[in-house]
DNA sequence: TTACAAATAACAACGGTTGCAGTTTGAGTG
DNA sequence: CACTCAAACTGCAACCGTTGTTATTTGTAA
């Protein structure tokens, strides 16, 4: 479903061809890390992780996570929520943040007119552009309205 | 010179209407504020203040920030660098981030065509939209460009 | 001047993340 | 298949930014 995200396989062998070794851990958390849309934050992904790998250490977690971005596998995302969070989705896309809960959206589009006229750069080089839309989710916003109409009567 | 940023004169009216405390601590916070666009965190605005009244607590300053803030008088940005900044300029605008020095730097201009198709929007209430430019500044850019070709060699 | 609520200072605590040291293990070699 | 060793893992301590707590101080209105 997701788009141009490696799978456990294609990361392992990555990790092969550059003569990291496999480790269960590693394998487990490229699972954790497939098909996740979740935005998951470190601590997400290794309660995933422990469910199949009751032994592995918070430690490995943030060590592999930062491997992977290192690498360019996945993109860490710092939206003000406490922790970071760890995006395995490479194509171009932005973020929605429900300022209540937290949840994290992709949202996918062009947004070309999203460039810096030259003039006003002043010799900043940008490689590249985040946009994020905070607001509320369908649930938040349906629980804050419901708290208004109630606390208006 | 900074557009829509109140004086320490306004904020201290401002304060004053609100029934809250006129102190020293306060007022300094207000004119360490005041005509700054370097985005600082709370320890920079910390280090500034304690020039002037150097038995302020590290806590004051967060606790005047956080208070700002919520009247939305600052607004707190959450850039990935480390700590939280804080921009008094109020005025719509987006920011230029260098990942190497982690200096920001404001960039004004409209963007209007950053708006999600409703289609896509699924019930998300979007309330503000904040656009982050990374890269490198001009002195980073050089040096990068500098190391680059000495390295070559 | 007094009195009181509000604000401050000092310090402890907290959550997320990283450094470190000792142990374990993947994977190439014979 | 056993051996070897660098790489990876675990457990724990430490670190940093930030916030909670509480006793003391201080604007401000009476």
């Amino acid at each position: 479903m997701l788009a141009a995200v490696k799978t456990p396989a294609e990361l392992t062998e990555l990790f092969r061809s550059r003569g990291l070794k496999i480790t269960p851990q590693r394998v487990s958390i490229f699972r954790a890390l497939y098909d996740n849309d979740t935005h998951p934050t470190a601590e997400a992904v290794y309660a995933k992780v422990l469910e199949e790998m009751p032994t592995i250490s918070l430690r490995t977690v943030y060590q592999t996570l930062n491997d992977l971005a290192a690498m360019g596998e996945i993109t860490q995302l710092d939206l003000g929520t406490g922790s970071a969070r760890f995006d395995p989705n490479l194509s171009p896309h932005h973020h929605l943040v429900c300022e209540s809960c937290g949840q994290v959206r992709d949202v996918y589009g062009e947004f070309d007119g999203v460039k810096i006229p030259k003039n006003k750069l002043a010799g900043f080089q940008v490689s590249s552009t985040e946009i994020v839309f905070r607001g509320l989710c369908p649930d938040c916003a349906a629980a804050a309205e419901y708290a208004g109409a109630g606390a208006a009567t």
